[in-house]
DNA sequence: ATCAATCATTTGTATATACAAATATTAATT
DNA sequence: AATTAATATTTGTATATACAAATGATTGAT
């Protein structure tokens, strides 16, 4: 069944989850060869992109809550792909040797994930898109 | 931070679940005074408008997984507000008396988060954009 | 200089969700 | 009729996420 034959879809939580879940579901599959969910994956990203970056910061970017990035570290940590390093109150995040050589890799599954949606969806509708989604994510937080 | 101000918002995985949190935070606000959490509101909502409903036709319409639905179901029988009646090898779902009762304030909640996000983005932009969120969510599928 | 307030992170706990395998039931095939 | 295939649901297990409380560290006020 089609989310837009639900008699919910006219409800914004109902079709921002299903959207979501559906993307999720994309993406995995996109970064299966890497054995990272995909937010997992974005994390390890942003240590290879900013070394040091503190949590906090990176709950920022990923717009998580501080609780959840900490679990996800310490995922990462057991996969010997990030090191903690405290500073004060502060934990910055350093990418290990075998995340660097994961780079390429991860590298790989954004372009392979981003040409699976834009193949479904094109270019010019994709970026509309998520440049409105943005926009409202935005609004919503007030 | 906005949303926006991420180094990922032109990921369309980033993107929809940010909008899809956010989206989850401004209803759980809106269904808190049920006890309920917004989706298994939306299972109890979907027993008292069509009674005798299966899981498996309750899944479609959620979009979600069969065994979400037997989870969820399960806390909603917990909470006197279902009850399963197996029919051979299907399940189906009928609202009890606590749920009848309780109709009225979850319309009141649908209404109330309706009107919160229609306060915030506009008629017209909301109903444009759940329409396009839809159609998105479609093509995903394939 | 000390004590209170603030801030960043972590921990304890709870919830939602899904995948894969198991179970139970009906339908189909021979 | 008996066995196989298909279907619906449930169970076992794993993951992601968050809230609220606890901890640890720095800053500010007196």
């Amino acid at each position: 069944m089609k989310t837009s034959d639900s008699k919910f879809c006219n409800c914004l939580y109902f079709t921002a989850n299903a959207l979501a879940r559906k993307t999720e579901k994309l993406a995995s599959e996109s970064w299966k060869k890497t054995g990272l969910a995909p937010s997992h994956a974005y994390l390890v990203i942003l240590a290879l992109e900013e070394p040091g970056i503190n949590a906090g910061q990176a709950a920022e970017q990923l717009q998580l809550t501080p609780s959840t990035i900490t679990r996800t570290i310490e995922k990462l940590e057991e996969k010997k792909l990030l090191i903690r390093v405290t500073e004060g109150k502060l934990t910055n995040l350093y990418p290990t040797k075998k995340a660097k050589e994961m780079q390429p890799v991860l590298k790989q599954c954004v372009e392979e994930f981003n040409e699976k949606y834009l193949a479904i969806l094109g270019r010019e509708e994709s970026n509309r898109f998520i440049k409105t989604m943005n926009t409202i994510a935005d609004k919503l937080e007030g």
